[in-house]
DNA sequence: TGTCACTGATTGTCCGACAATCTTACCTGA
DNA sequence: TCAGGTAAGATTGTCGGACAATCAGTGACA
């Protein structure tokens, strides 16, 4: 069995990456915060150069921005980037299901639906902050059942975003529906209709004029 | 006048990734082609440290890959990538398109045709390279025209990794059909025919299978 | 023949230093 | 009072050197 995975390989860099990009998206760290290279690094106990590195790569994500010169600061989205993250995870959750209903396999469906009930029991409670995480769980396994490697990747830096924007938006909304509506979704593409199974990506999604009017 | 894109302000490491690209995407280094960092920083004036974080940069691009203390080499794509790259791109630029044709201005048209016009004028040579690249430009057009920085952003990721692809694979095709396909896209975008353009966008694509077929 | 130790090459990480630039506060003069 | 300039402080940009960790290849040895 391959147990490397378990092994603590990972280079300072990235586990340093992780760690501030985890924060971000817990909203620990709120947008408009300033990060300073010198104080991360007494933080975490490494050096100045690979905090840099670590930073450089939360920058590529869009997780934070730079200012040359002048410091790092926790990204601050604003209507036009909710507008681009909405539309384009729209676009590429509809590819993504129409290629999972492609090549769905009978394992792949009972996982599938598997994510899908913890989304129906997180549903019956009231913890929303549950809810979005098993929302955007069934949208990421849904992506990662696609089989392609880049969509995934890209997926990703999305749903950081997104989950960075989600955790300071205290967002109301009906359990109830989040749950249902997404049945036709995970239906279809079990069954393998690719076209339906499009179709209901795109539904499927809080879309960015909802997220805004939460504000 | 805003000349501040003219002055030369951006900062080393940047520098030193676009000048590596371009070798890459160029064909000047191969794919399986090592880079050292300590000859590059030589080779370039700079620091280590300035190389490392530049060659991150590129390997977040999928331009290279890096194993753990080994080293880093120019990436090799296998038939998996171009499926990968070639069905992102065909969404992408689906999706590119449809937002152009909905809001279109008489600028933006102008625009359009003229690097339409500039392919025209390449087709009718045989530098296919040459004509290769003004067809991305086309594509590259009309996602800028699309407003949507994001996505933009993204599709530059997939145009590198094709280009480098391109570049060193010596392909063969019929300049006047390159040229002519692309005529109804290009008119269904100025005339704000939304979905015209979006269907339209996926054709006029040379897809994994034809690239692959060159090789 | 297969295994082990050794060696060289390269990256991973740290430290300290200084230059370049931005920010802020203060000061000056009209 | 306020516009504009100046100086100080903070932060990043970049450099050089150093050593540890790891990988790849080589050769000796059983």
């Amino acid at each position: 069995m391959n147990k490397s995975a378990l092994i603590n390989k990972r280079s300072l860099e990235d586990q340093a990456a992780d760690l501030i990009r985890e924060d971000i998206v817990n909203g620990e760290l709120t947008p408009g915060t300033r990060l300073v290279e010198t104080s991360l690094a007494k933080e975490y106990g490494l050096s100045r150069g690979t905090i840099r590195i670590a930073l450089h790569q939360l920058g590529t994500e869009s997780l934070i921005t730079q200012v040359p010169y002048a410091g790092w600061s926790v990204a601050q989205l604003t209507g036009q980037d909710l507008w681009e993250l909405s539309t384009l995870r729209t676009t590429l959750e509809g590819m993504a299901a129409r290629l999972a209903a492609e090549h769905i396999t009978a394992a792949g469906a009972e996982q599938l639906k598997a994510v899908y009930a913890d989304l129906l029991e997180c549903c019956a409670g009231e913890d929303f902050n549950a809810i979005t995480r098993a929302d955007l769980a069934l949208h990421k396994a849904i992506v990662d059942l696609s089989g392609h490697g880049r969509l995934a990747r890209q997926y990703q830096l999305i749903e950081n975003q997104l989950l960075s924007y989600i955790s300071v938006s205290n967002q109301s909304f009906d359990p109830a529906v989040v749950g249902s509506s997404h049945r036709a979704l995970v239906d279809a593409i079990c069954e393998g209709r690719v076209d339906d199974a499009a179709a209901e990506a795109v539904h499927s999604i809080t879309d960015a004029e909802q997220l805004q009017q939460v504000l």
